[in-house]
DNA sequence: GAAATATCAATGCCGCTGCATCGATCCGCG
DNA sequence: CGCGGATCGATGCAGCGGCATTGATATTTC
């Protein structure tokens, strides 16, 4: 068995508490701008930056689970905001793509996601640290 | 409205995503020895490092909502981990406290969750590193 | 080319979370 | 003391996530 330092632990706990502090910040921003949840933005930009893609490679990018990406587009399909077809080339497969309104929709929310951004990696760290702080997390994830 | 720069998003990008990578590696370690979720783990530590202490201070320590808190304990409570009984001079209020059994799942699923620890900062980051992302993430924090 | 295997996406079931609200108790102020 | 407001914790409801499984199609193997 592993019995990590302290300091790893010390580590550890921050990165937990910042993650949490960062979600809640983003989440808590969104909410109030009346948007929707954190989750169709991540999906969103992933569409808008990569083209129309299918569900499976979303997944793999995002690192989410299969029947979450199923049920997201689903609801995000509902508002209009991505349009499912079948897969040309594969008849198990299908290929998402967004709309107008989603890409609408996409740079609505970006000023409150920009909110939580700003308050808590802008506003608590200056530009090495930033640095710093990016390059250490790439090592980790 | 503030724009974030860009090395501020990728110092949030990859916020997100090593909170993320750790949040999912503890929950796996975690099942993979059968244990409890996660959230059990760290409410078992802080009464056991706190001592018998209330709901709401719990809700504000480990900043969860208070249903949640409520919800937990009533779960651990069925199973026998920690024991609630009536606050002595406030008639609202709990006293929790850890059972014997508490304490011993508490030390159980530590081997677990010290994996999850290794595998994600011990294995990926020197001393000095470990220290330097502990430092930036308390800013943040 | 037929059968076994693998991949893709959807879904039924259940547990957990978020939201709003409630009942009970406590506290402050006149 | 008595009333209004605040605090503590529980809960009904609806929505989301995890798990296991399914149905459909594609790919591999012999």
């Amino acid at each position: 068995m592993n019995k990590p330092a302290a300091v790893t632990v010390l580590a550890w706990d921050r990165l937990m508490n910042a993650g949490a502090v960062a979600l809640r910040a983003a989440r808590h921003e969104l909410k109030r701008a009346g948007m929707p949840p954190l989750e169709w933005y991540d999906l969103l930009l992933e569409i808008e930056r990569r083209g129309p893609c299918r569900p499976r490679d979303l997944q793999a990018f995002l690192g989410m689970a299969q029947y979450n990406v199923s049920r997201l587009l689903d609801r995000m399909e509902r508002r209009g905001l991505v349009h499912v077809s079948a897969c040309p080339g594969d008849g198990r497969g299908q290929v998402v793509e967004l709309t107008d309104e989603g890409r609408a929709e996409r740079a609505r929310m970006w000023p409150a996601y920009a909110n939580a951004i700003h308050g808590v990696i802008e506003q608590k760290l200056d530009a090495g640290e930033r640095v710093a702080l990016a390059g250490l997390l790439a090592r980790v994830a």
